[in-house]
Parts: structure tokens; sequence; C-alpha cells
DNA sequence: TCAGAAACATTCAGATTCGAACAACGGAGG
DNA sequence: CCTCCGTTGTTCGAATCTGAATGTTTCTGA
């Protein structure tokens, strides 16, 4: 390596790591262990009280308190508003959603209270109902369980004291009440649909589809793939509803029997819901000796980790990042100009990553 | 290998796994791995720091964080942009949306070179030509005529040099360029979705529609329209197609034979497209002697001049003014993002205003 | 209370990095 | 075959980061 010194904002962590370890930290002791001079150290500490990140005292820092002298902030005026944001997961497709959001928040001047919840509609509603009774959220953004009736969540949740909006969910057409619930979310049928023509482009002709089983989305995709599959004129019967991750347990015998199922059907090309779902199987095929692409085409829907696989796998990517970012801006616009700005419903169109795994026949 | 330059898509994806593996990344360390320039790979940097795959620090990268301070806001680089605007009608509908989409403009601090055509296909192709010819707009807003070749129309839209986004129009889900087509429209379905729900709460069981020949939102009225009513399980048999305007000849004789069959079927409600038209249905249902709404209840759509009528009519009222103001917001967000950012598709839904032509039955 | 030591703020300079403008190249599509 | 468009490289002035020097403030203990 040319340099082991670290960046500004690594240093910045370690420091905040230093801190929250011991509580305070010295301005001579970080000196030396980041290996800077104590001036920098000193520097980095002003930055990260601007922030409130910390309390400077002399000597070094310490954890934030409201016992400090009121720093004179000369930054923007507090948060204009603070958003309640409720995500079924925290490590898969999410992460890239809310880091969307939190750019534009941090962008427009408000705040996001982020809360983790799980793919379980009782669990939506407590976290939902804690944001809403501490009183500190003025908007809400909302990715909840819909399976089920649907109905009645969306009831419920349009009947909340504050203005939600959906992320990647869609309810019902229509609902009962007087405000149209909002929502933001990727046009997953249309994603497919590049997929399929994709593939189609390809010289395939035979094509399966793997929904992951009990996924929100799959019900659009399915969607899309029925039509997609109308408009070119080829076979949309091989349809699977499995989950194939890895952590399944007999997950590799749900595999062999969906790849009998394409050997049998004459199938080339496979699209895959999740890439976890598309890594598995493309693993077994390795191990079977089945060639990818040239046995098989795989595309991946998701492209969280589709570039790791080897050979690298073509992926479907939702704009995540836009449309965290697009539904912190909608918020906004809902809280500052209220009632009065008529619904709108935004779809975004998803982006279709040309790697390895769908290379043309010969 | 003749070449092993890598594609500017497969160079983000090393440099996130050498972001992963390091948890840092320095620009000259990727050049040199790399094998290209330190720009290019500062311009990496700055896509993937856009999507908030990284964060970009002096000297290099590293993972995603909060602690990084909000990017400032670059200078006050006023994007001067010129956008042009082709409507079909200057004197209908239109000045709503246009009026919405000058107050966006200023607020950006963009020009709108306003243009009229006609619900012409060639007469568009010429207004949109000019504008472009005239080197004077940086992307357009389009409302063109898409009955008739739609496919070749959009084809041709998608081939201009400049930024296209629809307004109040939809292509075919899918088309051939690369960069799927964006639009904002009304959610006309939905709009007379609303009608029909609040009628059929009225105690209409009977209802007809009348749609305007020839308009492109006829076929997102019909669509709105079987939907609703095979949800509600009433008939949804009764549409027209006829335009029944006052400055139509013979549209007396029209709209007689319309009553006559409503008066057959015992229809007791009509949604009627255009206000003009529902005007002229109601003025000659007062010549009758036709009561409104004791005998026949309309909700009149569009609402531009529904509340002139006697008694007032009940309407169905696009967002007219946001879907202008929407439509200045995500071209300008287009010129200033580029082609980076992904499509959006945007519906904004009606409302209805509730007057006395659809007051409840005894 | 005062002196000395330590910590801090400010300024300046050197090195590095960044980004805009323009040129060159190569692929995609007509 | 050609043109257009997107990507990459080069140059150069501007911006940023870092540390040394220097003067000022704060802390500590007698």
């Amino acid at each position: 390596m040319s340099d082991d010194r670290l960046f500004g904002l690594q240093r910045h962590e370690r420091v905040m790591d230093e801190l929250r370890r011991e509580g305070a930290v010295r301005v001579k002791d970080l000196a030396e262990l980041l290996g800077v001079s104590e001036l920098t150290v000193r520097r980095d500490i002003a930055a990260l009280a601007a922030q409130n990140l910390l309390t400077k005292v002399h000597g070094g820092a310490t954890l934030p308190t409201e016992l400090a002298p009121p720093a004179r902030r000369r930054g923007p005026a507090a948060p204009r508003f603070t958003i309640g944001m409720v995500v079924p997961s925290l490590d898969y497709y999410w992460p890239a959603i809310v880091s969307g959001a939190r750019a534009a928040a941090a962008a427009l001047g408000v705040a996001i209270q982020l809360r983790g919840s799980s793919y379980d509609w009782a669990e939506d509603r407590r976290q939902i109902s804690r944001l809403i009774e501490a009183q500190q959220v003025q908007g809400l953004l909302l990715a909840p369980n819909l399976e089920g009736d649907a109905g009645e969540m969306i009831d419920w949740i349009s009947r909340l004291p504050v203005p939600v909006i959906l992320v990647e969910r869609q309810p019902p057409r229509w609902t009962r009440t007087k405000y149209q619930v909002e929502w933001v979310r990727s046009d997953h049928a249309l994603g497919v649909e590049l997929a399929v023509r994709h593939l189609h482009d390809q010289g395939h002709r035979h094509l399966g589809l793997l929904l992951s089983k009990g996924s929100p989305t799959s019900a659009h995709l399915a969607t899309g793939w029925d039509t997609v599959c109308g408009d070119l004129g080829i076979p949309a019967g091989l349809v699977f509803r499995e989950s194939v991750n890895m952590d399944r347990p007999g997950h590799r015998d749900t595999i062999a029997q969906v790849l009998d199922r394409c050997r049998a059907a004459g199938t080339t090309a496979l699209v895959i819901h999740s890439d976890p779902d598309a890594m598995a199987v493309a693993q077994y095929c390795a191990e079977q000796g089945i060639r990818i692409p040239e046995d098989l085409a795989i595309v991946a829907y998701d492209d969280e980790i589709a570039q790791l696989a080897d050979p690298a796998m073509t992926a479907v990517r939702p704009p995540k990042s836009l449309v965290g970012r697009t539904s912190v801006e909608q918020m906004v616009a809902r809280l500052t100009e209220g009632r009065r700005r008529p619904s709108q419903r935004i779809l975004t169109v998803p982006e279709l990553i040309i790697r390895d795994s769908s290379m043309a026949l010969r």
C-alpha cells in the first residue's frame, strides 16, 4: 500500500468508536493512536462536535451531554420535520432504500426515525404504534406486510393521525378513506419484462420463473411475466413458487426438482427472484456440472449480491436508492403543503445489469 | 486478451469489492489497480456515491457512513434550463396544467417555451421539431396524440436529442429504447372509480358512462369503469362513445338517443366525460323536464366549468396543476442528474368535488 | 493569587487532490 | 459506411488536507 494513513472520515469513526468505548477521549492519546498531529485530532473533534456527536472539553471530548455549554450552532435551523420509517428488514434490500431516504432527508433538512420490523403485520403494527405514541414523528414511511387482510391493514394505516406513504408496497387500487393512500414503489413487473426481453434477445425461447415464496413482490413479478410472455408469444407456464435460499432445509432437493422440470420442458433460461436464491441455484448447477450460461442462463432479481457470483450474474436492479429518496421528498411535500396536495403514486423503473450469466447462445 | 480494460460497470463492481474488503479505498491505488486514470476512478466513485453505495472522501472513498457531513450544496450554480412544452390545446383543460408548470418553473428558476398544437400527430411533430431545431430547449414536456401508431410516435419521440417527459399520456408499457420513457398523468381510471362509488353510495345501481369520442383519456375512463362496476357487481354495459358537445351539429339528437337508451335500461345516473358535454346533457334535460338529480344524477369529468351549471354539477377534478408542476420538477431532476437517474412514472389522484347534481335519492 | 505547564486557536505553507474544459477514442445504431 | 453518443484521458487552476510556528487561553498546584 502506498499509504497507510486513514481518511478523515475513518478517523472520525475511530474517534467515535473510542469515545463510545471509553466514554471520554484525550487529544494526546488519540493523536498517538491515530498517528496524526494533535492539531488534526482537534479539528476532527471540532467537526464531530459541530454535528452534536460529542461534546468538546478541555483536553479531549466526551459523549454528548446537554449539560455542556450551549455550543453556538451556526448550522441550519433544527430539522423541520421528523419522519418515521418502518422497514421489514435491515439487512437485505432495504438498506439501500434507507440510505437513499437518509440522503434526501439530509438534503431537505429533515430527520428520520428508523425502525426495523419483520415481514409480519403484528410486528409492523407494534412498531408503528410506538412511533405514533412517542409523538415525535409528523409523517410515516411504511412498508407493511399486506398479505392476508390487506384491506383491514390499509384501513388501520389510513386512520393514523399522520400522513403515510407506502414504500415498495401497493395497496388495493381504491380505499375507503377520503384521501387515497400514496405510494412509491419499483415497477417490478417492468423489471421482469426487461429480464425476459433480454433473454429473448439472446435467443432463449423457453424460460422459467422462480419466485420467492411469500415475498410481497411476487405478485408483481408474476404479472409482468404473464404480460411479457404473452406479448412475445412464448410459453409462460413454467413458474415456480419455492424458496430455495441456502438457509432453507432441503433447498437442494427443491432446486433439483425445479431443474428437473426445466429439463423436461426444454427450458434454457431462468429468472430467479432474489439474488441469494439465484446464488443457491447457480451453486447447485456448478456442483452438478450444469454450465452457466451455456446450459442454463440465469437472470437474478434484486441485484444485491449478484456481482459476487461466479460467473457474475446478470440481474435486475430495482432503483432502491431513488425509491427511498423519492419517498422522503414526497413526504416533505405532503407535510409542507398539507391535505390540499392531491395524492400521487410513483413507479420507478428498474435497470437491467447485464453480466455473464446470460451471455448469448452460440 | 486483446483488451484487458473493463466496462464501466465491471469497474464499479471491482471498486465495491475492494471497498468491502478494505473498508476504504484510495483513488491513486485504484487507478493503478484498475489500469485507468485517476479521473476515471473519481468519476466511478462519484457515481457510486450518488447511489449511496459508498461515501466519498478527500483522496478516496469509504463504506457508507452517516458521519459524513451532509453533501454541501453545490454553489449557486444556477442551472438555467429552458424546457419546451407542447400541449394539444390552450383553451380547455390544459391551461391549468400549464399554469402549474409555470409556477414550478418560476420556483425552480427555469424557463418554459410553450407551444400549442392540436390533437393531431402531424402538427405535434411539426411543433416539436421546431422547438428542437431552435436549439433553445434542454428538455421537452409533451402531450402528443398517441392514437394510431403509438409505437412509431414513441420511437420518434425517444430518438429526440433531449429528454422527454409525457404529460397526461401513457405510452405502451415497454419501449425499445434504452431508457424507458417517463410520464406524469392523472389516474383517470381511479377518477371514474371515485365517481361511480360515490353514485353507488347514493343508492344508484344502474349507471351509464358517456365518453367523449376520440379523447385520449377515454381508454382510461373505460378501464376504470369496467373495473369498478365489476368490483361493485353492477352492470357495466351502458357505455356511449359519442361527442355531445354543443358545437357538434345534431348533438341534441345524440343526447336524445342516449337518454332514450338510459330510460330503457332503467339508468338513474350518468358519468359524462368532459364538462361541456355534461353541460349539454344537463341543458337538454332541463328543456325536456328531466329533473337533475331526481330523475337523473350526473357526474361530470374534468371540472373545468362544472360549477357553472345549474344545478352545480358534481365533478371529478383531475389534479391538473399538480400534474404540470410535477412534470417540471421531474424534468429538472432529469436534467440535473442526467441519464443515471432511473426513470419514474407518476400517477396523480383526481379528486371528487361533490355538488348538487348527484344528491342522494330520496 | 500567581507562575508554569499544558492545551488551544490562528495563520501560513506545502503537498495532494479535485473538477471543469477540451480532445481523442471506440461502440452502437442508422 | 458513417454519424452520434458515451466514455476515457490530459491539462491546469482551484480547493482541501495536514502540520509547523506562534501567540493565547485554561488548568493545576504552590
